[in-house]
DNA sequence: TCCAATATCCCCAATTACGGTGATTGCTTG
DNA sequence: CAAGCAATCACCGTAATTGGGGATATTGGA
């Protein structure tokens, strides 16, 4: 049996989420309050496996429960549950170590299935926070964005990034040492750079290559 | 039905992987090849709705294919299959648009379901690659340094950072060319490289200057 | 069809980086 | 005090880069 300690503002809410958990006969709530106060003594007596937390709480909200839980137990896996999703909180919760996110729009059977999987070590997280967390990762590539740099010049640069010298960037692409030193005369020019070193700099700094 | 494209390098992967997605009644292989060479044009011609990829590919690697598949056709899901989790890949896969990124270890019932969540527009992943994103999340990345770099060093290497030369180096610090010398060579030593290219790629990367 | 962009290759000359082997000074620590 | 380290400077020779020219071939559009 999984232990479950519940936290959310919402008496109602509380109530429900208890009900929907303990259709489950691997679940069983060990305890549910209404506020994060006195989270961690809470669960040094009652040792929960899990914390299912809300996120939107008044007073204490659900972010800093979540810091205080993870500090004194950074072993137990901590869920957030909330109505919306809130780009800046699903990112602070975590950084703060929330084990997964979870959208309280979600359907009862998948919730379950997420506090099972969370205390197996997965990282549940609703479709919409996932996809949140992913374009987080493809952002920061704005690649082929500004400088216009072609193919075969992010062949070079690629190659150069990784300290290869132009004798040896030719040889790997299978063109003339010279061919190699017309791209990255051009790179320069698209880079606005002078020296192989601020090239390679700019280029990891704004990962224009991968 | 969802139609499925397939590419491993490893023949028997590629079969089991068939018979494996083929033992579901909502999946079907629509292709399977060896290499990513001609992967835009299938997909032009296959029209699949989502492709599953290896990663350690010989030739043109998974990542490349990801890219090409990913320019051309940003709508469609791609999940990245592979058996090692090299932090690195996962976090570059991610960058270059893949919906998810499974290991092979996964059993195979959490593999169909993880196809087809995917294609619902979930983000799946195998549980020690999500808590690698997780991780990612909870420490902003600070690499320890203890290259035991002295002062003086990182003076260099930060001027050499901005793309300054040996002599510009030289002139801002008040010392010698030859000083300066020394401390690059004492740099490459501690950073293990052997060209500038190297080092300043290094200290980017690795928070080594500021 | 012509143009612009891309990719390929070449030469010369100047500058810069690299590897090795030194040395001197001053400061800290056993 | 001796040993170690950081910081400074020097010489030699080799390798690699940069900046200035110019050239040809292919391709995809206007």
């Amino acid at each position: 049996m999984i232990k479950i300690l519940l936290f959310d503002d919402n008496p109602k809410m509380l109530d429900s989420m208890r009900m929907l958990i303990e259709t489950s006969d691997k679940l069983i709530v060990c305890g549910a309050f209404q506020n994060v106060l006195h989270a961690v003594e809470t669960i040094r007596s009652l040792k929960p496996d899990l914390v299912l937390m809300d996120i939107d709480m008044p007073g204490l909200n659900g972010l800093e429960g979540l810091k205080q839980v993870n500090k004194h137990f950074p072993q137990l896996p901590v869920l957030m549950l909330t109505s919306f999703d809130d780009e800046e909180k699903v990112f602070r919760a975590l950084r703060n170590g929330a084990r997964g996110y979870l959208l309280k729009s979600m359907p009862p059977q998948k919730i379950l299935q997420a506090i099972e999987d969370a205390y197996d070590g997965a990282v549940p997280m609703s479709d919409p926070i996932a996809n949140k967390v992913l374009s987080f990762f493809r952002q920061p590539s704005k690649a082929e964005s500004n400088y216009q740099l072609t193919d075969r010049e992010q062949d070079v640069l690629k190659l150069l990034v990784e300290g290869k010298s132009y004798q040896q960037t030719a040889d790997e692409l299978v063109i003339s040492y010279e061919t190699v030193r017309t791209h990255v005369k051009h790179l320069y020019q698209k880079l606005e750079v002078a020296t192989l070193a601020e090239a390679v700099v700019k280029a990891v700094r704004e990962n224009l290559v991968d």
